[in-house]
DNA sequence: CTTTGTGAAGGAATTCACAGCT
DNA sequence: AGCTGTGAATTCCTTCACAAAG
């Protein structure tokens, strides 16, 4: 930034923007969509309210890509789906593989979205031996015995981690080791990884606590003028803090101290 | 912050930067499993390791919520799970509805992760008679029909919307209506809400293309030099581009054109 | 005209590095 | 000594606004 970026982008557009990324896919989805309604061209415009981005945004993230569309006209619905896919990475298919069969990775299994662009389930994989055998989604399930087998012989480099969270780094190492490189983790917990694995996560309990902090400042504002944090709906006054500071003045938060209720 | 603090800040810390906020729940976890361990104390470089940020961006992040912490020490954590618990509201319950018991909605039933801080499950809700009555991880399916009566009994914020993308919209409009100001949403859809009305995406299928681009990276740099894009893997090299362009010579992606092999 | 593509401005998040407290 | 809390520097992302292209 600060040094002007001289010309072009040396060896060619090193780093698309992580953020852009990230939303490559939700353009793809939008104009999939416009595709199969055989829309011919689309606007920055049209196609921005359609991801629920705005136009300036989408505009710059395609810069990125190059110089596809048309001023005065828009961009070529189908000619932006397939860039966008091969920039992804979706015109070849990827086998995934999911470990941990229980509910979440039995509906992992059967999620439509899956099986479209470019992914394919290579295999289900269980430590239960109940399971192996069992067909979930179509799928037999193969036991956890035979995980790097599995890898190997599929080429698998992108692994779905569905397991409880007290298994999901011994999963994650042999995922590695075996060769996995990609690894979308459900369970709620860190794991870590060496350099040169990717791990991306997803957890509810994360995003409704991210809700419930702005539910919570709602409800706040709506209230009282400016009241204390949340004027304790509930809260049963009693016990003391987990350990009130060592007294002192120190200036802690808006209002000192209340007892703590922290569910299990 | 920016004015030194004078003292308390006035009406109270107004605005918690929205990647801090994110990050409360990953410290809460790792919090909570030292806290389990009995562990007294914690430094903000281990805390940070636990967590699997940085320590530098840990300690701005508390900043933003208090003094809490002692210099030469460290955090006490009971006291900084309750912290972290309050400012995030989950000293009070939120009852949750989930809406779509589908294979996913399922597994959100039995997710452990919910019942556990603050969040309980209010009510599991489905379009489809054969479902109503029928127990799902303990709780009786109730039917969509009455989706408004069981939102407005229960007091219910947040709902959790875990349909087929198809519906997911209108199921949002009455969630809404029905005075839901929070919504997670699992289905492959943008939706679109009225102001104060708070979204969250869940979306395996983007998590996945992004995870495919950075593999494809990968796969690129480790082949050859530099070369193109993915050098073809399996390209078929046949059919035409989409809309090959007006021609011309406007600078397009790394290797002008190639067939797109889209799936559904 | 319409709409893209993009410098430049503005804002947000991260990281540095150290003053200040214990 | 050790560790937090935080201004300042940096990097990253978004938005503005307009020149260039059709």
């Amino acid at each position: 930034m600060a040094t002007g970026r001289t010309h072009r982008p040396a060896t060619r557009s090193r780093g698309i923007p992580e953020a852009t990324v990230a939303r490559l896919p939700l353009y793809l989805r939008a104009l999939t969509a416009l595709s199969e309604r055989s829309v011919p061209t689309v606007s920055s415009e049209e196609l921005a309210a359609a991801a629920g981005v705005n136009s300036a945004k989408l505009r710059k993230d395609f810069s990125y890509l190059g110089s596809y569309g048309t001023r005065g006209v828009g961009y070529d619905v189908e000619y932006l789906v397939y860039q966008i896919s091969r920039e992804l990475g979706l015109t070849q298919d990827w086998p995934v593989v999911i470990v941990g069969i229980g509910n979440l990775g039995a509906a992992l299994a059967g999620y439509g979205g899956f099986a479209s662009r470019g992914f394919r389930v290579a295999a289900l994989i269980d430590a239960d031996p109940a399971m192996t055998g069992k067909p979930v989604a179509g799928i037999p399930v193969q036991h956890s015995d035979d995980l790097e087998k599995i890898i190997n012989e599929d080429g698998v480099s992108i692994g779905v981690i569905a397991t409880p969270a007290g298994v999901a780094q011994q999963v994650c190492d042999r995922l590695v080791a075996a060769g996995v490189t990609s690894i979308l983790n459900f369970a709620p917990t860190v794991l870590s990884v060496p350099d040169g694995v990717d791990v991306r996560k997803v957890d509810l309990s994360i995003e409704l606590q991210i809700l419930a902090f702005h539910e919570q400042r709602k409800a706040g504002e709506e209230a009282g003028a400016e009241g204390g944090p949340d004027s304790g709906t509930d809260t049963g006054a009693p016990t003391a803090p987990p350990a009130a500071r060592t007294a002192g003045g120190s200036r802690k938060g808006p209002d000192g101290d209340v007892p703590a209720v922290m569910p299990a």
